[in-house]
DNA sequence: CGACACGTTGATGTTAGTCAACTTTGGTGG
DNA sequence: CCACCAAAGTTGACTAACATCAACGTGTCG
């Protein structure tokens, strides 16, 4: 019985590829750490000491330039995977949006155990393709699209990726959602600045595209008004 | 004998990974393949039939809007892998820049002789991990920097990126290269129009950061306001 | 109730985009 | 070999979009 068993996401995270023999051993070292939100598990530019699945919340990956510009550059959830195997530096940091739960590897240890599974690396593989493809897709959304644009594609991109299991997805939540985001959190994935996007979100809102409700919540009145939007 | 032996690259590409029973076995389901300077080896959204080693040449993988807006997402030199493993659909278009030479191999040939060479697929993954790494570094510099930030980051990058083996690394080659890319290809890996790409150019020039001999060569002659001026 | 962080709105400035004319380059054929 | 042409690149004048700066709401928590 190893703690791997009450695990949320044993299932969707890369430990799927792993048969009960395994588990047992993987859970050995593993280990559970709670972040609350706001609070970093890794810092750029630091040794890549650490590896994680996510188990619970959102967390943002943000890379920054010296004089304190920031860009996230990518956003992760329950069953995803966080760090840099097979590689010294870690060239981002990663901080929890909300509070979260997930469970952290040594990175040493974890390069070792995959070594020796070629499976887990083969789901590794897998999700980095993937999450490469979905980088590469916001490349065109932050060189090419404009404001409404960038607002509009990321509200879509949202209300998708937070109905994914595990992301509390009652019925309908498809068009109201509660965005684990800030203003400025936002601004810094679209690469704007924070009263660009409060003015965009007006606007949206007056146009009757979007309904929010409060701060943080979205509530997508006119999909297709959306899209078209979206470039 | 197999042809993989006279592979400029097999030391360097993934299949470093193998041994020369494998090497055999590989060679027999590659095929090489030349592309002139403008052909494409695979088209976005397409199904995803291909997957290639870079053997000579430069090749842009690029996404664009319907409205005809196109953004570069990745470069690929000698060496690099090319193409969507494990995936139906390729994301992104693969034009050679200039004229190339890639060896060739049908996805499902790949997929299926991957499966059964784990060190493939490490190597694979390592690639994948460093390619994603240097994609999430360009999104910074997508979403926030100014026009002769990026034009000086980028002609750094093309500096190092070019003198790698394969890529005739003369010596001195450093500060003096000829550019796989025209002007609008420029403003299309930075997200800038032609014109802006132009103006900083003749900008850099001007103040003496760079020379520019002809349309596609640059000569760096003082690095260290290049480097300021990146970001 | 008040303080503070977060968000919105307005006025103004700056950067890069747009549109258009012009120049240079490299290739082709007379 | 040179003249010509098309494609590529440059430059200038103007415009639009987003940033910046500053003031003003608003919700949250002690």
């Amino acid at each position: 019985m190893s703690y791997c068993d009450t695990c949320v996401v044993r299932n969707r995270a890369i430990c799927a590829a792993l048969d009960a023999e395994e588990i047992k051993a993987i859970s050995g070292i593993g280990r559970r750490r709670k972040l609350e939100a706001g609070e970093s598990l890794i810092w750029e530019g630091d040794d890549s000491l650490l590896v994680a699945n996510v188990i619970e919340g959102v967390l943002k990956l943000s890379t920054g330039t010296e004089d304190g510009r920031e860009q996230i550059v990518g956003v992760v959830y329950p069953s995803d995977f966080i760090g840099r195997p097979f590689g010294s530096t870690t060239r981002h940091s990663v901080t929890a949006l909300t509070d979260a739960n997930v469970c952290v590897f040594s990175r040493a240890d974890f390069d070792s155990f995959a070594a020796d599974h070629p499976a887990l690396e083969n789901k590794l593989l897998r999700r980095t393709l993937a999450e490469l493809d979905r980088t590469r897709k916001w490349m065109l959304l932050l060189g090419r699209k404009n404001a409404e644009e960038k607002l509009s594609t990321f509200l879509l991109e949202m209300s998708e990726r937070l109905t994914e299991p595990g992301c509390e997805s009652m019925d309908g939540a498809l068009d109201n959602f509660e965005l684990p985001f800030s203003r400025q959190q936002v601004a810094d994935v679209l690469g704007l600045t924070i009263e660009t996007v409060s003015r965009q979100f007006t606007r949206l809102k007056k146009e009757g595209v979007v309904d929010l409700p409060s701060r943080r919540a979205v509530k997508i009145l006119d999909r297709r008004a959306l899209e078209s939007r979206a470039g």
